[in-house]
DNA sequence: TCTCATATTTGTAATCGTTATAATATTAAA
DNA sequence: TTTAATATTATAACGATTACAAATATGAGA
């Protein structure tokens, strides 16, 4: 996993459209507008949205885009490995622009994804396996959700 | 989360039908012949089945079993927390009887769900979030479908 | 044992997220 | 400009799971 955002002068400033659209070429991926659009709000929002959460919100700005699309973008942003989906919750694929290690946690309250850090994880037992992917997920209840349980 | 395995005598000798029977009824379900097959497939193959895989099998025994029942005792042994939900694959909910802390590695090529041992584990900026569920899924090559590669 | 209430099982239909398909629109190359 | 390749779109199809309602089995009390 390539941590992009690193690359980057400010890494925490948002990216511009110019600066997607540069980094879409350099993927070998064409900078179409809803291309654009989707990997914008998947790496200035980092709230790790659904397909359906891209689609409703994007629908203000494009309102000719489809379903089909969001999903068909997604699939091509995980292929090319810019992307990653995060499967916290059943039925329910998620998608992040943060590629480097880290875990999720999702609250069961209010439903918010949260990235979770970590420091560190040893594992028994591995050797002979070629390990390819790595997911930590966690689920209870967030900081503001615990408050006067 | 309770380790209920190490409570038994032999913890690595399966379980017999009378022993499932009692710990049904410890844990509050009736046990029906058909809740009796299903929880002895997850705790004495531990394969990390499939709902559709515990059906197709069964239905050996069984012939009259349907997909509901089984989709429904699974609900109820989740319930009941004597089992557990292994989402390590969208769209294919497994299923595990071992409920003691331990992480799951999917091979990509043979599609076998293996246990791996966690030694350690280490997160950061968990203050104030209250963890119900842990879950680390692996993906990769297991050492069979390395061999030779 | 019989009866009744309750719990369980079953088959079918419905649901939901996602993917397949095919038509249309857009872009790039010749 | 013409043509070919690529991207977008709407619709239909898919597969895992759930909802529903009927049928069956079970258990307690008369």
């Amino acid at each position: 996993m390539r941590a992009y955002a690193k690359l980057r002068e400010k890494p925490d400033m948002p990216w511009s459209l110019d600066e997607i659209s540069q980094f879409l070429d350099q993927q070998g991926i064409r900078p179409s507008f809803q291309r654009l659009k989707i990997f914008e709000y998947l790496v200035n929002e980092r709230t790790h949205p659904t397909a359906d959460e891209i689609y409703e919100v994007l629908r203000k700005d494009i309102p000719s885009i489809s379903r089909t699309t969001v999903y068909n973008t997604l699939r091509l942003f995980l292929d090319k490995k810019i992307i990653q989906m995060v499967n916290i919750e059943k039925n329910e694929a998620r998608y992040d622009a943060t590629l480097s290690w880290h875990g999720h946690f999702k609250c069961l309250k209010c439903g918010q994804v949260y990235d979770i850090e970590i420091e560190e994880l040893k594992l028994g037992g591995l050797a002979g396996y070629q390990v390819l992917e790595k997911h930590l997920d966690l689920k209870g209840l967030c900081p503001s959700c615990c408050q006067g349980k």
